[in-house]
DNA sequence: CACTCGTGGAT
DNA sequence: TATCCAAGAGT
């Protein structure tokens, strides 16, 4: 099971790739210093999350929450809006009950052990390891997806990576890499060398530091490496949606439930169109029975597609009126479109309002009398 | 284990 | 244009 591990000088290789990483790693603003609530923060907002992205979100961040005391006692509404557009967002969530649990029962200190920072809500093998040896210097491993091409390529490892197990092969030898190393360093010039060097496809081979320590280059096999069964494609769903006004110009927008799909952002009322049915009839019923409201659909107006991972929404956009309409909705507000500001919205009902804005905002515009 | 959970950029 | 994919975790 063990790899190719012989082959290699452990001491040689930590000095090649620690050497090039202290010449050629970034500034970013997560390394200005080891503060462990900044560490983990930017690891939660790195899963599955380009660097380039984050940054914006980072900074924005750390400015409205520098400690795990703000976040703790932050309202939902802001700690959302700070996350919008960055998707994932159970990571926020999770994020804050996290920070809440270190404030009340750690004294706003991030625990150390691996064994207390692990039971947090969103901290998994990855974070876990990242955190504790880049804010802790704790030799653990931090296996994200950098790692195993790395080490897929060096030790010619040739296990699906897209299975739990193979991390757990990656974590079991990682260790002896980490023995007389600074582990923030180590665990961190693995990733950048992933994520600048030995990259998915065209690796920099001859650029890379570790060339000589590389068994898949050796063998010129580097681009088949790592081993990653395919996805299948998402399915897609025809989605109706309503920028429902009534008569004092105001448009009805509607919260989403605690889990699942973009769980607690906003939006324009949607529901699925059944294969069969006409998404007007749909979004005329769909009324009727979430909202109690009997209204006018009028005419398309936007057609928005919202691509997941997994699934792909094509939705409709419909302008509807009502003239006798309940103030109060469950989960539901009636807001004038330019006083949204506050609310987190998917891209895909961010898209919807920015033409909802440059349509203008009258009761019954669009409609042809 | 297999599936859910976003988004924007690179190729 | 289609596909892949990026510092993963929860269920």
């Amino acid at each position: 099971m063990e790899p190719h591990l012989q082959k290699i000088d452990i001491k040689e290789f930590q000095h090649d790739l620690i050497d090039w990483y202290n010449h050629h790693k970034r500034e970013l603003p997560w390394r200005k210093n080891q503060d462990p609530y900044r560490v983990w923060v930017s690891e939660i907002m790195l899963q599955q999350t380009k660097v380039d992205t984050v940054i914006p979100y980072f900074n924005r961040f750390m400015e409205w929450f520098p400690t795990p005391e703000a976040l703790a006692e932050a309202k939902e509404e802001k700690v959302m809006k700070a996350w919008e557009g960055l998707g994932y967002y159970s990571r926020v969530r999770n994020l804050q009950t996290a920070v809440k649990e270190v404030v009340e029962e750690y004294g706003g200190n991030v625990p150390s052990s691996k064994k207390e920072f692990s039971s947090l809500k969103g901290v998994g093998p990855y974070t876990a390891g990242a955190v504790l040896s880049i804010a802790y210097e704790k030799p653990e491993p931090a296996v994200d997806g950098n790692v195993m091409r790395v080490f897929s390529r060096i030790l010619l490892i040739k296990e699906d990576i897209g299975k739990a197990k193979t991390r757990r092969l990656f974590e079991s030898f990682i260790p002896k890499f980490l023995e007389g190393v600074k582990p923030s360093e180590f665990n961190q010039a693995l990733m950048e060398l992933g994520a600048l060097v030995c990259t998915p496809k065209s690796p920099g081979c001859l650029l890379c530091p570790v060339q000589k320590h590389c068994a898949a280059r050796a063998e010129g096999i580097q681009d088949e490496l790592p081993v990653k069964e395919k996805k299948k494609a998402p399915a897609a769903k025809e989605m109706a949606a309503v920028v429902l006004k009534n008569k004092k110009s105001q448009t009805l927008f509607h919260q989403r439930g605690e889990k699942g799909l973009l769980a607690r952002l906003w939006e324009y009322p949607n529901v699925e169109v059944p294969a069969g049915v006409s998404p007007e009839e749909t979004v005329q019923t769909y009324l009727k029975e979430s909202f109690g409201i009997e209204a006018d659909i009028g005419p398309k107006v936007q057609k928005v597609q919202h691509v997941f991972s997994h699934l792909v929404w094509n939705i409709t956009v419909y302008e509807a009126v009502v003239l006798e309409f309940p103030e109060n909705i469950q989960d539901c507000k009636w807001l004038d479109p330019l006083e949204t500001e506050g609310l987190a919205f998917p891209v895909s009902h961010q898209k919807i309002l920015k033409a909802q804005k440059e349509r203008g905002n009258q009761y019954g515009a669009g409609f042809k009398k």
